[in-house]
DNA sequence: GCTGGGATAGAACGAACGTTCGATAGCCTG
DNA sequence: CAGGCTATCGAACGTTCGTTCTATCCCAGC
């Protein structure tokens, strides 16, 4: 694997134009579904000549994951050092980032989400080592929320997972044509989000209680 | 197709067995992953045997995402038939029937939310159609919830989704030794979402505004 | 006791897979 | 102009894939 960076600082272009096919096609086929020989049509390179801009199928799902990640969290980064917030204002900051990365790389964000266990250790590693950083600054943001709205049974553990859960499964409905763009997304599920988490601040039986006559889901 | 059904209504043990196989094969590898000397191998029934009780493996993953959603459905119109309900016990009621059911079928949930788009337009389409009634359900207890509330600004179809993504995407992180159980579970989310719905319905700002000073989301 | 069909499996088919080999251009450097 | 390096490709390798052919076994019904 050394050996082929070199080439690739070199050939940057080529590798990046791959990159994009091959997102368009995992996107479309799913990664196992996919084959290099498709990669191979639609690249216009061919199927020997790919070997020269990456080892295996898998580093090319590899690559093109660790270049989104490692995006979608610099800039989450840059965007959240430039001025100092409060939780709420950093929460909506981060949803927007989500959201308006994803619908800008539809392709990628399928990949991104549906691939997420598809790399096996030696590649899985490096990719679970960034999303483990997106999570914690996202977990944090919450538990700084919680400090400071004395959320008492706020579950942050299960907050940002439901979060996770309402932004990243978008690929799987999301039409352009229908749907609100992504700062309009973004606040939608801002506003849903937060009224959720503030709403059960006071404790207070706001709406009946469920069935079993426990509200234990927000305890953590 | 047809010629095989007599045989299935005679044997049904065995194909339920090998149903159950392949849906832990098709949860653990994938659809497209899976390989049918995998099923044979991990059910005991030699290759040419299976193509007894079924006729391809598409129509393997049908069968399993066919029976799943056919009982989750069944499940909740018995649920809601039951005792006439106001909209908001109703949801939490849909809630708790989805996260149960998942959570007592994680294999299958995986395979559900998983393959959703790996079957080709013949199985597809019947398969659609019973989401589509699932759908249907849903959506028109939040239109009801909407009326009862004047929620007039409250976009449904996001708000389903948003719902669904909640619910679907708890494959990707639950665990059962970790995590609260599925009753749990579902009033937690019943409450995020409640809470986030409910919130809006004022219109006042109780958070900040957004950058561009918008509140478009909650808008239909 | 024979027969017919449900149930099963060994062996094979053709196709597609990921990957590699060896060769060949083009180009920069000495 | 010789030599080496980058970039590229046609052809092939060995494997695995979904599926099918054919033969067998078992048992109920005549």
């Amino acid at each position: 694997m050394a050996a082929t960076l070199q080439r690739r600082l070199a050939t940057g272009n080529k590798l990046d134009h791959i990159l994009s096919c091959a997102t368009r096609i995992f996107c479309e086929k799913g990664y196992e579904g996919a084959s290099i020989r498709d990669l191979s049509r639609h690249s216009g390179v061919s199927l020997a000549g790919l070997y020269y801009y990456f080892d295996s199928k898998e580093e090319l799902l590899y690559l093109i994951q660790k270049h989104c990640f490692t995006t979608l969290l610099a800039r989450l980064e840059e965007e959240l050092g430039s001025a100092p917030r409060d939780p709420e204002a950093k929460l909506r900051l981060l949803i927007r980032n989500h959201l308006g990365y994803f619908l800008q790389n539809p392709e990628a964000m399928k990949v991104l989400a549906h691939e997420a266990d598809s790399l096996t250790p030696p590649y899985a590693r490096q990719v679970a080592d960034i999303k483990r950083s997106y999570y914690r600054i996202c977990r944090s943001i919450l538990d700084d929320l919680k400090r400071q709205r004395k959320l008492r049974r706020l579950n942050t553990r299960l907050a940002v997972m439901s979060l996770y859960g309402m932004m990243n499964w978008i690929y799987t409905w999301y039409k352009p044509r229908l749907d609100p763009d992504a700062d309009a997304l973004a606040d939608h599920m801002s506003d849903l989000f937060l009224g959720g988490i503030l709403a059960g601040a006071s404790g207070s039986a706001r709406w009946p209680r469920s069935r079993n006559g426990r509200r234990r889901t927000l305890a953590a």
